[in-house]
DNA sequence: ATGCCATACGTTATATCATAACACAATCCA
DNA sequence: TGGATTGTGTTATGATATAACGTATGGCAT
């Protein structure tokens, strides 16, 4: 934390809109829900999430092209690989991480010097109260 | 196999470009290689890609929203689990499958009564030759 | 304090990716 | 034979993301 001091005004709205949304939503989302606030353009909406996303405070889903703020900020920056399980019908995203995937991961990198920057794993599917 | 020889006119022609194709390509980079061809629309591309992904010959790249041709449409079909190793310098996408990786998402899955439908694992960063 | 650098901001315009809605054609098979 | 399913073609539109430009702000070394 203490990051969360260092933010911008413009990322501030941005991470507290999501932080307050119980599930995750697109740029067009927030910048629809941060127009009030004073913010016009999808830029300033991109811009300031690509901070958040860089200081772990947000993570994007890239199979449904939106964000969701990082549910342990503390956590995660260290553990490094994050997945998470997305129910289509509700909606409802769910942050985890497990060693054994992250350490396969990192097993087959290192066999094929390949270097990650970053991945992503995403499960879609019903959760259990819409399965 | 054998889909192969069900496929119609245009998912062949997609299939056939994305196979000749190096490395993944965007719908529109392929519209615009098909237009020869007769197909004109982004929907005609779509379909067919929608189409080959159902019966596993291609793939769809989320995190650069672009498609591959799949390695060894043999194979994965039964693996289930797929993962691609993206390299962000040249463009090369390395398609891999981990049987643990694979149980282990399956456990956490089962454990919270999910049900997953698709999963999609991408690793992105620097290749042997390019890191 | 001055000058420089890195970072953030605001704005307009544009690029890129994806689907809705409608009408028509081909095929299967009960 | 006629209904269901799947694919097609077309136009229009929606949704997501970035380029390019200029300005402002804050740190910090000189």
């Amino acid at each position: 934390m203490a990051q969360e001091q260092n933010l911008t005004k413009n990322q501030s709205l941005v991470f507290e809109k999501l932080s307050a949304a119980d599930g995750p939503m697109s740029a067009y989302d927030l910048l629809d829900e941060l127009r009030e606030q004073g913010l016009k353009a999808p830029l300033q909406i991109y811009r300031a999430l690509e901070k958040l996303q860089e200081v772990d405070l947000v993570h994007r889903l890239e199979s449904m092209n939106s964000f969701v703020a990082c549910a342990q900020p503390h956590c995660h920056a260290k553990t490094g690989l994050v997945a998470f399980a997305i129910c289509e019908k509700c909606g409802t995203v769910s942050e985890f991480s497990d060693d054994v995937v992250q350490s396969r991961l990192a097993d087959w990198a290192t066999e094929r010097n390949f270097t990650p920057t970053k991945t992503s794993l995403e499960i879609r599917g019903l959760c259990q109260g819409c399965g």
